[in-house]
DNA sequence: CGGCACGTTGAAGTGACTCAATTCGCGTGG
DNA sequence: CCACGCGAATTGAGTCACTTCAACGTGCCG
């Protein structure tokens, strides 16, 4: 599995996108042949570039094809808090598909590429597979989840929070097929990880230096490396409900 | 408007919910018509009782009619932290109609009313009425950009924080319509403002204690008045683009 | 009157921040 | 081939905001 496919074709690209549904909700076949109607473009965005801004009205929504992707606030001060990480299959503007404005930017961290979908051919699947858009639905109600859990994380110290941020990638690197062994692509540099955990670049070395230094994990090279998963919760606290990775249970 | 309607009566409840979703989509009326025969099931909760537990699978969504609700994370210490504030209209749980089970609790800060809307037939109108249905998702999209924000919002100091919770509530309440002259009710002791902003008790107290001397605003037996709205947003570095409280552009 | 919840205030501790200096890895141009 | 420069990692010193702990006031309800 190439990091960068040549030149995804659309087939693969919705390949990715029904994937990527049927693991919390179950797509009937109508829903997957409407799903297959869709007609994104594929197009391929720098390491930095903003593919989405802070105050913009998009008429398009985006799925990850490969490569990193952060949402982010700019603080008063102008600096970059950032809400959340996504990787291949994720949709990271869903929401701007009924919010008219953008309440916050998405940037590449890597080189990437991302689907874009017009959000008239979302709409217009709504309209003739209900069902599928309630697999929409669900995806960004998990979305909405991690954000509260983003809220309380910020209780811990500054370890437990780095600490949680690794399980959560690893676990959703998991669920997307991108981890090899113990290792996922974790394409941050340390300031970037101070960005997303809300902490300065000093206490975000120190931090990743003791996990390193008790074998939990560390980053190396754009990959993150697990040592000791066990031990890594732990010091994390983390509890996976609230990323809903359970089968659905209704239909 | 009273507090505490003695016994609301279905249609007003319904009402709540057609009106508070006409706040922010087009409601058609044909929408209006499967949303109002939906049969809610009104309840009284004692202040400080839980309504969901984390770890529930709950089969049926609420809908606060009166009083204040809260979502709340526990810690692993058994603190709470607060994740929402909940108001008349609000629908703090309408994701456990699509995620099985909870990942956070819901309580009452005082004594409060809800309606209570099973599961069953929330889905029965989205087959029935789909474009209700996206009312009800763009409400949940709302309800995550919230969260967002309240990341970064932990990004400022003690002030900041505090300040920007009272702009967010008095903003939320004015949309109800819950605000008479400057004031709008507010029922949480510092204690637990503390819970929602993430800070101490005595650091709550030096916060509120500064915006009053600044003549920006104060909590008062249950109330929360504005004295100066320009300089306690200042203080806040509020913008309330997040809240989304511009009507639908689009259908 | 006694208990209790909440608000108020002070003192001491601690964790993270800022600022700053140094090192390392690596690509680039002289 | 080496010097240079740049981004990133590393490390230390001093400061500040919030925490914890502790004590006391105050109002309300039994």
């Amino acid at each position: 599995m190439a990091k960068h496919p040549v030149h995804p074709t659309a087939t693969q690209v919705l390949d990715l996108l029904v994937e990527t549904l049927a693991r919390h909700s179950t797509i009937s076949m109508h829903d997957e042949r409407e799903l297959r109607g869709l007609h994104p473009r594929v197009s391929k965005v720098a390491r930095g570039a903003d593919i989405v801004r802070q105050g913009d009205r998009p008429n398009v929504s985006i799925m990850v094809v490969s490569g990193m992707l952060a949402r982010y606030h700019t603080a008063p001060n102008g600096d970059h808090q950032y809400l959340s990480l996504h990787i291949a299959g994720d949709l990271p503007d869903l929401q701007s598909l009924f919010l008219g404005v953008m309440d916050h930017s998405v940037c590449a961290l890597n080189e990437a590429q991302v689907a874009t979908f017009p959000h008239s051919q979302i709409l217009a699947l709504v309209k003739r597979a209900p069902s599928a858009s309630l697999a929409l639905w669900r995806h960004s109600l998990i979305d909405a989840a991690i954000f509260r859990q983003a809220i309380t994380s910020k209780g811990g110290g500054a370890v437990a929070r780095v600490a949680h941020l690794f399980c959560e990638q690893f676990t959703r690197a998991r669920a997307v097929g991108t981890v090899s062994g113990w290792s996922c692509p974790f394409p941050l540099s340390q300031t970037q990880i101070g960005r997303v955990v809300g902490l300065s670049l000093p206490t975000i070395h120190r931090a990743t230096q003791s996990l390193r230094k008790e074998h939990c994990a560390e980053v190396q090279s754009g990959t993150l490396r697990i040592l000791n998963w066990r031990r890594l919760c732990k010091q994390a606290h983390f509890d996976p409900i609230y990323l809903h990775a359970d089968l659905a249970e209704r239909d």
